[in-house]
DNA sequence: ATTCATGCAAATCGTTTGCAACCCA
DNA sequence: TGGGTTGCAAACGATTTGCATGAAT
């Protein structure tokens, strides 16, 4: 069993949750396509592959958990579906989305310079920032050089 | 007839749509109700005050059509409808949100310091950054007060 | 008059839920 | 063994669409 099957099986059985044929699969999918923010449904025709009598409501049930307990990160890049991205924030591996609106890709930053303007936030709003999220519009390469 | 009924009829002429005694009273409900974030079905109500007979999805098809002109900027605060504000981008008045992971609140911070990681993302990632979106999760002064 | 917009109801889409059968701890 | 978990199908809620009627230019 991996290092991350053990996490996972821990994570679950520290909240009383089982470890299942069909939890290991969603999360393995997810692991093996890191970066490509797969929807629900995407997942759910992955995991087929290797579980082929699961139902797309297990699916929809084990991305909650795992959103819940904080090991994948929903992602909404407003095309009408819930995409999701393993959680890597203990890790401080933060990383913000550029989406083009031209072409629709996505890709990622991994900058975070919002430490200044949470600490400013706190002192002006009374907030106390403890996550973010930002999302980029604009023009990737490919379609600006096509552009000229 | 207030500016921005003009601004409207403007936009709506340039692209060869009718302005509508229906279109006129989602857009007032939604100015008269800045700061809100309204829900459609919220607009859908506030606006069947002066327009009884108006239908949900003609609701929807003014939304639909002023979020595609600009006019207004549909907002995800995770609660599973959409939510509007006034989209005053070309005046320069962005703002980011608030959203309180404890009683739910969203307030908003007028602050924008995202230049120069803009700066960074277009040397780094040679992608032209157009616009942003950025939501800050966690505790509001109300319910950090309370905690105490 | 023409063309676009509306209201209504039905259709659609993503997601959730109830329940009997099932299986991990 | 027993309670969490699954698969299936039905239910759900938000949004969209088809169509005949109605209104704005």
């Amino acid at each position: 069993m991996s290092n991350l099957a053990n996490e996972l099986k821990e994570q679950l059985k520290e909240n009383g949750y089982k470890l299942t044929t069909q939890r290991r699969a969603v999360l393995d999918v997810i692991l093996e396509h890191e970066n490509e923010h797969l929807s629900t449904e995407e997942i759910y025709e992955y995991v087929k592959l290797k579980c082929p009598e699961i139902g797309l409501a297990t699916v929809y049930r084990a991305l909650l958990l795992f959103d819940r307990l904080e090991l994948i990160y929903k992602l909404d890049f407003d095309d009408g579906c819930s995409r999701y991205e393993i959680n890597r924030h203990k890790e401080d591996h933060r990383h913000h989305h550029l989406i083009c609106t031209q072409c629709g890709s996505v890709s990622e930053v991994e900058e975070d310079l919002l430490e200044t303007l949470e600490e400013e936030i706190l002192i002006k709003n009374k907030f106390l920032v403890k996550d973010h999220r930002v999302k980029f519009y604009g023009y990737c390469q490919a379609c600006r050089e096509k552009e000229e």
